[in-house]
DNA sequence: ATAAATATTTACAGATCAGTCAATGTGAGG
DNA sequence: CCTCACATTGACTGATCTGTAAATATTTAT
């Protein structure tokens, strides 16, 4: 198989594990939407599980990397790009199959802490935070941590809630609080 | 079945389900944790879905009545018990097995927004909100509809990250913005 | 005590789960 | 053209899934 067979059959299943929850998703059903056969998909990942993995590690560089993008085109300050984000995130709300974070849920179905996939989808909040942080840095602010990690809640909070209601309004609720924090350093 | 089995039998669902996840839980794995065998688990819930809509409400009226109850214990005024309400969380967030929010994690198994389960989880969520909007309205802050909402995303946030680190500090960071909140209104 | 009603059990059905294997198709090097 | 290495397939395994049916135990009413 190809690299871009591969990337091709790895971006599908992202597609259909992030409509149908990952449990609920048997592998049959992954073989017949991506036309691969299940005998080859099990030729490139050892397990589901593996495959999972994979589909994160696509959707933690994807995701990251339109987020931060977004968030430079939308403004030019790193001030200006922190509120930016909840623009981001009120964009990527409106979108038809809106379904949450992926990693969220994927946390939520494999609960176990030692869990490679728990572990992954965690280090992929750790990745924002990063970012996050460094930006607060670079506008100065007093507490930056502190600062990154609070923005960081409040992006969490609005996709889950955005997820929930099946409304984009959380994002703008957002940006409003962290308008207040900014403006407060 | 007396009231009392049944309520049991939520009970100690309620329980598999949070460690387990639903999807990933089988009913026979019910009634063997149970001791109620699986006729006659359907014998009082027509269908899976059925019982985890039970375990839902059950969930739903325990965990308010735990959280507001709290929020009163530690605080007399209605800023105060809203402030309180993170540090509950924090208690929370300590607990052996704290697995984050089921109703997430609910919303997160079960995506199709016509679904029973997934309206159910929300509806919890809008009970909450209810909850704060008339704190921050006996608070008299400026605008309660909105302010409820933002320290909604705040407990969310704090909810998730706390779940996906495994750590209670997002329940301190989340008050702090509260905070701010708070004393600007 | 006894009969009727109800609760519970074991065993099972049909579907689907993750994962595998023998057989087939395919493409490159001689 | 031929052969060999490899990719791919459909058919399969044993386990587990939700849900059920017939048989048994237990409660209740008389």
């Amino acid at each position: 198989m190809s690299r871009n067979k591969r990337d091709e059959l790895i971006r599908n299943a992202l597609k259909i594990f992030y409509r149908n929850g990952f449990n609920a998703t048997g592998m049959d059903l992954v073989a017949k939407e991506t036309g691969v056969s299940k005998t080859s998909i099990y030729n490139h990942f050892r397990t589901k599980d593996e495959l999972i993995l994979a589909v994160l590690r696509l959707r933690d560089e994807d995701f990251r990397n339109w987020l931060f993008r977004r968030m430079e085109d939308l403004a030019d300050t790193p001030q200006g790009q922190l509120l930016a984000m909840f623009d981001a995130l009120e964009e990527w709300f409106a979108e038809d199959g809106y379904q949450g974070c992926m990693f969220v849920k994927a946390s939520a179905e494999f609960q176990d802490a030692e869990n490679a996939i728990n572990r992954q989808s965690y280090a992929h909040k750790v990745l924002l935070e990063d970012h996050l942080t460094r930006l607060t840095e670079a506008a100065g602010c007093d507490a930056p941590r502190a600062l990154a990690r609070q923005l960081l809640i409040l992006k969490e909070g609005a996709i889950v809630l955005a997820a929930m209601s099946h409304d984009k309004a959380p994002a703008r609720e957002a940006k409003s609080v962290a308008q207040q924090l900014l403006s407060g350093a």
